[in-house]
DNA sequence: CTTAGGG
DNA sequence: CCCTAAG
């Protein structure tokens, strides 16, 4: 099975104008293969098609770079970044479990890379002139060109619908957190959850099953997946007026750029439903031979920390047609004095993020720079709002502004001392009594509500009966998931008990 | 406002 | 974490 997408980031959003050094390393050029298991087949490819020196173009350094590890005369292969400042090319191949990575580094960090990469594989002796170069925006718009175009989703219905999840042939995937009753023009809250959705994508897949290997008795066939693209929903720019229009393109690539910094994870729907076990085998999945092929879809969702600053907001939009969907600030919980934006009513998409940066934030005078175009892949609603440029730049972002635009609260991972704290208070009060039990063990932890503990509680008992490697997360001690089960066991009883004793 | 559950 | 029907 091959899949392939690309995605870039860029961990230091603010340099990536300065692009990315494509470093050499031993093994091949700038190609490294973290596992034995690597097999001799993709090696072998590097080898007899090492990366060209390149002298005349950021772009093209990577370009060639793609097209050298490229043993299918696919487009470029996967491209995904782990937690380093690096854009890793990788290959999958089920053959031969196989891993190649392309590391391409900041260019801040050229020098100590160029020192501790020898470079001395064999088939990178025609490198020794290699300059690194810089991979600027060109690059990064060339990529974005070619993933982010809607093409094959066309007749999809886009991104309109919230969470934008791209279905193949105009099947629309409700987002995690559409609401069945919520109807086109209405406004429906802001994104909620900074880390779900952002990219959403994913169109049509197309199958091909062939061979196959007898195991266990049944057979074992293979599953071709081609995607076509990954739409961007609809992004969400605010910028004051004085700002120029470079600046304005600059921070529209900082945004999309920053979605792809911020990581990116796949997410595989099916039959427009998540599946989230990782575990499972395609066929376990019903993505196999014999079955439609047609009704999965890939989303790109970012992972995000509320509380990065930032200054631009990318939302998704949900159907309608309206261009006015400032949100008005609704959830505001500080007392900034933000004037509601006239007309606010759109339906906006689960799926925000703030970009590094800036805030924008406490501004309040949205100017209509464009409005959406139906005909672009990309939908983009970019707004305007009067700030101080510099301001934009070094005022961290306020609370008030964020909330207020119904952004779900940033996530607050229960400590292990808090979990002990809830265990006790629920061995002690049972697990009918949330209140009780904010008030007995949180009660100065505001940031906790009854509901949180209540579901707090819940994640906690399915963590429990979940096996260790499943678990996510700081580990919670196995003393107190032992507790949690017991408490937990204990409590229902009683509550069945007390039906009983109620009914007789 | 709290609970209880599904999303 | 969010949303909300019920009580």
């Amino acid at each position: 099975m091959l899949v392939r997408d690309s995605s870039v980031r860029c961990t230091r959003p603010c340099e990536i104008s300065h692009g990315l050094d494509i470093i050499r390393e031993p093994g091949a050029f700038g190609v490294r293969h973290p596992g034995s298991s690597c097999s001799a087949e993709v090696v072998q490819a590097h080898q007899a098609e090492p990366i060209r020196r390149q002298t005349d173009g950021h772009a093209a350094a990577l370009d060639s770079l793609f097209d050298s590890v490229d043993l299918d005369g696919r487009p470029p292969a996967l491209v995904s970044s782990d937690s380093s400042s690096r854009v890793l090319l990788c290959r999958h191949d089920k053959e031969h479990k196989a891993l190649c990575k392309v590391e391409v580094h900041h260019t801040a960090d050229r020098d100590n890379d160029e020192n501790s990469s020898g470079c001395t594989h064999p088939s990178t002796t025609g490198n020794e002139g290699y300059k690194p170069h810089y991979l600027g925006n060109h690059r990064i718009r060339k990529l974005l060109a070619s993933k982010v175009r809607k093409a094959a989703c066309k007749t999809c219905g886009g991104m309109s619908n919230k969470g934008s999840k791209l279905s193949f042939c105009g099947k629309k995937i409700p987002g995690t957190r559409q609401k069945v009753r919520r109807t086109n023009f209405k406004r429906t809250k802001l994104t909620r959850g900074a880390t779900k959705g952002m990219l959403t994508g994913a169109c049509g897949t197309s199958f091909t099953t062939k061979g196959q290997n007898k195991l266990c008795g049944f057979e074992d066939y293979q599953v071709n997946l081609k995607i076509n693209s990954f739409n961007i929903p609809e992004l969400f720019v605010e910028i004051p007026e004085t700002a120029t229009i470079g600046s304005l393109k600059r921070t529209v690539m900082d945004v999309v750029t920053s979605i792809m910094e911020d990581g990116l994870r796949v997410g595989v729907l099916l039959q427009g439903k998540s599946i989230q076990d990782d575990n499972k085998t395609l066929h376990q999945a019903g993505i196999c031979h014999g079955e439609k092929l047609n009704n999965i879809d890939f989303t790109l969702e970012c992972d995000r920390q509320q509380d990065s600053p930032s200054g631009v907001i990318i939302q998704e939009e949900m159907d309608f047609a309206s261009a006015d969907i400032v949100e008005p600030l609704a959830r505001m919980k500080y007392e900034e004095p933000f004037p509601e934006t006239k007309g606010g009513c759109g339906n906006q998409q689960p799926m925000k993020a703030y970009l590094n940066g800036s805030l924008a934030g406490c501004v309040h005078h949205p100017v209509e720079m464009a409005s959406q175009d139906t005909s672009a892949s990309l939908q983009s609603v970019i707004r305007v709002a009067a700030s101080d440029l510099n301001a934009l730049a070094t005022v961290p972002i306020c609370k008030a502004r964020r909330s207020e635009i119904g952004q779900r609260r940033a996530r607050m991972p229960f400590s292990v001392g808090e979990v002990e704290a809830l265990v006790e208070a629920v061995e002690q009060l049972g697990t009918g009594r949330w209140k009780d039990i904010k008030m007995h063990g949180f009660d100065g932890a505001d940031h906790r509500t009854y509901v949180d503990l209540k579901d707090k509680w819940k994640t906690l008992v399915h963590t429990a009966s979940i096996s260790p490697q499943q678990r996510r997360g700081e580990p919670v001690p196995q003393e107190l998931l032992d507790r949690v089960l017991s408490a937990q066991a204990y409590w229902s009883q009683q509550q069945e008990a007390s039906w009983k004793g109620s009914c007789s």
